[in-house]
DNA sequence: AATCACCTATCTATCAACAGGTAGATGCGA
DNA sequence: TCGCATCTACCTGTTGATAGATAGGTGATT
């Protein structure tokens, strides 16, 4: 029988949900295989070997994320509600079934992974943390960030804070200390009225 | 042979080095047992299974962490300095091999273990947020933590951004985050000199 | 129009390694 | 002699991965 076409994504879609659920070392390929309902050599045929997939579904999370964020600058002029609304997306993410972002799994299953993948890890923070510090930089500028944060700084807090947010609030089934601890470094860094 | 009167004890330091290291799913009772130099039928002699040893060190973190803390607050009396020698164990612990605080591993790593484990993290965190919301408390009787900021809420920020800075700054191999992250949110709460 | 080769996607069957876990023998020291 | 600590030996299931068969579609050749 000649495949159905989408028998690809709906395996890189399902291995993305996996590795935010349970690790890269949580899952088989035949966990994957029977969920997606062909047998794991099937999988083989698309991605070698379990590095391969891992790297297929990292770069297209960051592609995916880049192209998120890209629109939020388009839509949402000022800073602060730029922040709730990248805040949200971690919000939303745990509120889907219980994962957490795809990136902090894979940096947490550092020695199972090999370098290439960690690689594509790193690049994602490092995209995160540009498009924030330019968030900033542009709210200082339009009056709605404090001028004594430092952007390149506050990248850094306001990514770590909702990252570890996500993976406590996961533990505690509780979503909206997302919101809880975004909002309120928000608080802490505009601008008097 | 009579075992080394402390077997057990490296069994319970190993493998709490492992899950922070490499998660629940990143090890195997033959990898504890071969690095501790017995077989991995020993390991079940002191740990009838994989659970019994996650909880048993799971729960000794627990309490050597709350003894840790409980002397820091003997010890250092200003808020802000608190919060300061706080973040330093997370630093240390980063530094200390490419180890991450071990709840947060466990929480990610939650799929896979037992309700039981999973509790002792949750009580992990409540731990944390009380030793926590003590010392803000404290530092806005003291007058050195702003009176507007509201200790529950602010624990909660602090802890999920030293335990998401962790994370990250593991997967870049940067330890300095960690200071870079607590001292920004000192920074902000503190009272104006 | 019928045959052919070829490609894609899938399957079956299998491998060696490793997983967590168990039963029961062995040996040392009190 | 007894019991603690460890071992050997093994079981069952799972893992990532591979080899090779098979089915269907496409397009060129006869």
């Amino acid at each position: 029988m000649a495949g159905a076409a989408n028998t690809q994504e709906r395996i890189l879609d399902l291995a993305q949900q996996y590795i935010q659920e349970r690790g890269y070392n949580g899952f088989s390929f035949r966990d994957l295989a029977s969920c997606v309902g062909v047998k794991s050599s099937s999988i083989h045929y698309y991605y070698a070997n379990k590095t391969h997939l891992a790297l297929a579904v990292t770069s297209r999370y960051r592609k995916n994320f880049a192209a998120a964020t890209a629109q939020l600058r388009e839509e949402i002029p000022s800073a602060p509600d730029l922040l709730k609304a990248y805040a949200k997306i971690f919000k939303s993410t745990l509120e889907d079934g219980k994962k957490v972002c795809l990136c902090v799994m894979l940096a947490s299953d550092r020695d199972s992974v090999e370098d290439s993948v960690t690689d594509q890890v790193r690049a994602f923070f490092a995209d995160q943390y540009r498009w924030l510090s330019g968030v900033i930089t542009n709210g200082i500028s339009q009056g709605t960030i404090r001028d004594n944060i430092r952007p390149d700084d506050f990248a850094v807090l306001f990514f770590s804070a909702l990252e570890g947010a996500m993976m406590v609030a996961n533990a505690k089934g509780n979503s909206a200390d997302i919101e809880l601890v975004a909002n309120q470094m928000i608080e802490l860094v505009q601008s008097d009225p």
